[in-house]
DNA sequence: AACTATTCCAACCGCAACAAA
DNA sequence: ATTTGTTGCGGTTGGAATAGT
């Protein structure tokens, strides 16, 4: 496909990117924008493949980003959007401003690997709820949104943008049970082997309905939790509209959460924004 | 302190879809 | 209608950081 003028192999660079060369990338997206990536390179001065300058913008350079760990919002929503879209990473990930689907589908690897660390026999049992008949799942979602009345999230509209930034702290903050009650966190230190929430927040007390999923009751030091477990997530999932979550006035609370990776370099932001909607994201994370 | 194992994340690869020629 | 080039997506890997012994 992609033969070389003259036939000339250029060698390029490759693995992490230097401070230099995101400069450089930075600097010609803030001139040029993020039209064409096959020239980028070439008119950036990159030695790298066009492939690799538009992921290291999406991933990592894009000011809209929000760098750090996953919230117990963000982290509550990916398990249900999961559930529902499967391995739809750009989908899942279009729903939660500032991240991106590399950064969702690590963050989702990483659970798996501790849910399976839950499970005594290591085997994917635990993970039924989520994997497995994925298409059926989707499709009974679906209709059980429907004949709640909820807003099926339909990954381009804005509203779901609205509905998961509605998925607000306050909101959710009355569900009683935590995510590290149900899941072997009983010790308050969580020294104990076994699933831990997200590293950075787990004291949050923010949850939702969905998170009372059978997998991860699984890893509750009851024994019996898994297979009440999957009882939950059907009930649970009844108990979900969309459209509870829908222009609820989240959205402020995380505007103020985003982080840049920049900083307060608004020059930056300033540079780079407005320049592009990278996944139907038109807002600015960064400008705060 | 040194070594090993594990985790996490950035980046790469291959493929499919789409657009332009 | 076909070919060629580009973009986007999901799976996978490499290696740095961290934890454990």
């Amino acid at each position: 496909m992609s033969k070389r003028p003259g036939g000339m192999k250029k060698r390029l660079k490759r693995g992490l990117w230097s401070p230099e060369e995101d400069e450089k990338l930075m600097n010609h997206i803030a001139k040029y924008g993020n039209g064409c990536w096959s020239s980028v390179p070439k008119i950036a001065g990159l030695e790298r493949c066009g492939k690799s300058c538009r992921l290291r913008w999406i991933n990592y350079l894009r000011p809209d980003l929000k760098r750090g760990a996953f919230s117990q919002e963000e982290e509550d929503l990916i398990i249900h959007l999961h559930s529902i879209l499967g391995n739809k990473w750009s989908q899942i990930a279009a729903q939660l401003p500032g991240r991106t689907d590399n950064e969702v589908k690590n963050f989702w690897n990483s659970f798996i690997k501790k849910k399976l660390r839950c499970s005594d026999d290591g085997s994917l049992s635990s993970l039924s709820g989520y994997n497995n008949n994925q298409t059926a799942d989707f499709a009974g979602y679906l209709d059980a949104d429907a004949l709640h009345g909820g807003v099926i999230p339909s990954v381009s509209s804005s509203s779901t943008l609205n509905s998961m930034a509605g998925v607000s702290p306050g909101g959710a903050a009355n569900t009683n049970a935590t995510t590290d009650e149900l899941c072997c966190n009983n010790n308050p230190s969580n020294s104990g082997s076994g699933f831990e929430s997200s590293t950075t927040q787990s004291s949050s007390n923010h949850h939702l309905p969905w998170l009372e999923l059978g997998s991860i009751s699984s890893c509750a030091e009851d024994g019996n939790a898994a297979g009440a477990g999957a009882d939950h997530y059907g009930a649970a999932l009844d108990e979900l509209k969309w459209s509870d979550y829908v222009f609820d006035g989240g959205y402020p609370q995380y505007h103020q959460q985003g982080q840049c990776i920049y900083g307060d370099s608004k020059a930056a932001a300033d540079a780079a924004a407005g320049q592009f909607d990278a996944h139907g994201l038109g807002i600015n994370w960064c400008l705060n």
